[in-house]
DNA sequence: GAGCTATACATGACATGTCACGCAAAACGA
DNA sequence: TCGTTTTGCGTGACATGTCATGTATAGCTC
């Protein structure tokens, strides 16, 4: 039995495979949606999360949760953000403590421009090239191991 | 080519599954090095690729191309691992243009201490719960996509 | 209801990453 | 050989992310 701390070889493919796509990957996204919407990633990922909830409406913290971020991270970025008319912000009625981002009309209206091309990016360059026969079995993997990291991460869980 | 820019319901399971483990492992091995051994997973990569090259000894773009970042990156953090001694940088001899980042003995023992945790972690976290038959499917998918994305991104392809 | 603790954020200092630009060495061309 | 272009980097200004800490509100205990 080995106690061996180090990657065999087989994981050490997907391992390099991982890293490398990854590298690219967050490379390419944020290079096409800076040039073709002014956003960064972190823009669209805080965008995307706020019009997936009911009112386009979240607490900081609700949405650190969601976003995998840390709570300062988003205070301070959705800061900037209600800079540029994104979103706003605002005290909870029930809770005080509680700050509540909201989605505006002019972030919704930047969201759904930036998207289609989004996702068009994302189905060429990631998907492009990849089976649909594939898919499934990939899917099972990434979510096996997602599911494991949740587990014995040191991150908390998102809602679902 | 499909006319509809949106992904199907099998890709948006892969690229859900996709970008939350992506952003749960970062932040893990992030923070698993910054505990141990006081490194960034930035300073990890740089260290780990000047010692896979054959003197210890990089000049800044061929490094740069290693990684995927952006030269300046790599021009502004090697500055400042070089004030940590971690590694040195020099004019190279042949052209005066070049500067040579070199992995200093201090900077080689910090990655082989760091080294044995950081795989101990992706081992456990990552692999500890995927079976090794979805190994060679899972790299297949990964280094398909990689190819792919080499050869339609933006960005230079590293020296393999 | 008076403390005590916990929670939800904000903030400032600082580390890091990006972009536009500039410089100097090398390569090239007339 | 002299001027032009290309290449390889460094730099400053700024955007972004992290950490430690501060502040106000809520909940809890007696």
């Amino acid at each position: 039995m080995t106690d061996s701390p180090w990657l065999d070889a087989g994981q050490q493919r997907v391992w390099l495979a991982w890293i490398r796509l990854q590298l690219r990957m967050t490379y390419e996204i944020n290079r096409q949606l800076q040039a073709d919407s002014a956003l960064s990633m972190a823009d669209y990922d805080v965008l995307a999360g706020l019009s997936a909830s009911a009112a386009g409406r979240l607490p900081i913290s609700a949405l650190a949760n969601h976003l995998g971020w840390e709570r300062s991270r988003v205070s301070h970025h959705v800061k900037r953000m209600a800079t540029r008319g994104l979103v706003a912000m605002a005290a909870a009625e029930t809770d005080r403590r509680v700050t509540e981002v909201t989605l505006t009309d002019h972030g919704l209206g930047v969201l759904r421009s930036a998207a289609p091309g989004h996702a068009a990016l994302v189905k060429n360059l990631f998907f492009g090239d990849l089976p649909g026969a594939e898919l499934p079995a990939l899917a099972d993997s990434l979510e096996r191991v997602y599911a494991h990291v949740l587990k014995n991460g040191t991150l908390p869980p998102p809602p679902g």
